[in-house]
DNA sequence: TGCCCCATGTAACCGGTTACATGATTGG
DNA sequence: CCAATCATGTAACCGGTTACATGGGGCA
């Protein structure tokens, strides 16, 4: 499971809280891992119990404390021992595959709105991922490790969108040709 | 859920058993959407309760029954309800960018290894699903409209091991300059 | 007054995974 | 004789999703 190394990696880019995890988790990690914030409070108190991370209550003027969460040593010894253990396969799973072969037993046209739906979206993603390119990664410059992996990351990001992209055109395209 | 989905259109494909359909989905369907005979047995009593689908036990000799299952009108109109209902779009979720992010944190070389790893993998399936290709839809002959839509589906296929592959390689490239 | 943001959780449900269970036939 | 294949399931667990719950501060 990659959400507890996920949260640990957060937390060693930046301490945080729950909330701030839930938060990021709706931006950058969310890109490629998605959690909602039951779920991160879930994983945090297991973490906590295990010893893996440890917090400090955070008083606030009128707010809840915060409980800022760092990773322990023995934190960082689990996400080394897990960076190490290879992982099965990551394999496709698919609706819209699903989709395309059902259509064949109904009319095929049904789901070419389907798939300009998902156009859409996979062309906004990629939009935005061009423009984190553009912004954090300026031709150029000189990258810290630390950034040169995470634009690593988004370039699969840009390819995995553009993937999509290219086969929703090509769905919609072989539909309209069987209309 | 589409697993439901995904047996109802086997089904038409061809009326099966539970038995058959577990084989299936570790061929054709499966590269696409995996399902273990444990699942398939449970959501095909489901639809069976249902009304989905119908099933006629046939005697064997020496054997256990084999309960063959038909898609009925209610299947169908299942199926077609699920046809024009849009689907979320389907969101990147990779343990493999999380470890990229984590190594940051650690010695990067020590995921040049998964990533060699995950790249095998990726030929390895990629070059059956061109035999598929090579052996089905042969260059100028004519496909019905299912075969059409099959091999809509493992272009799809084909695109996303071709992605992983590029990026299983680009991966290695940038960690080995890091270290 | 009402809505969004900050901040933290609990609880129920559901799908997917893993382990366990049975029992006959076929082939090396 | 043993292993693989055919054929069907039950049960426990676990991660992810959805709904519910609380409560103060800032802003229109």
């Amino acid at each position: 499971m990659a959400l507890e190394h996920a949260i640990l990696t957060s937390l060693l880019e930046k301490p945080a809280s729950g909330y701030d995890l839930a938060r990021r988790f709706d931006k950058t990690i969310g890109f490629f891992w998605r959690a909602t914030h039951q779920q991160i409070y879930r994983v945090l108190g297991r973490m906590d119990k295990a010893g893996w991370i440890r917090a400090r209550s955070i008083a606030q003027k009128g707010r809840l404390d915060k409980k800022v969460y760092t990773v322990g040593a023995d934190g960082r010894k689990e996400l080394a021992r897990w960076l190490r253990e290879p992982l099965p396969p990551e394999e496709l799973r698919s609706d819209l595959g699903v989709k395309l072969r059902a259509a064949a037993f109904d009319d095929p046209a049904c789901v070419i709105a389907e798939f300009a739906q998902q156009q859409q979206w996979h062309a906004a993603r990629l939009a935005q991922y061009r423009e984190f390119e553009k912004r954090d990664y300026p031709p150029g410059a000189k990258l810290s490790r630390e950034a040169t992996l995470r634009q690593l990351v988004l370039k699969s990001g840009i390819q995995y969108e553009t993937g999509w992209l290219e086969f929703c055109r090509e769905a919609q395209r072989v539909l309209k040709s069987l209309a």
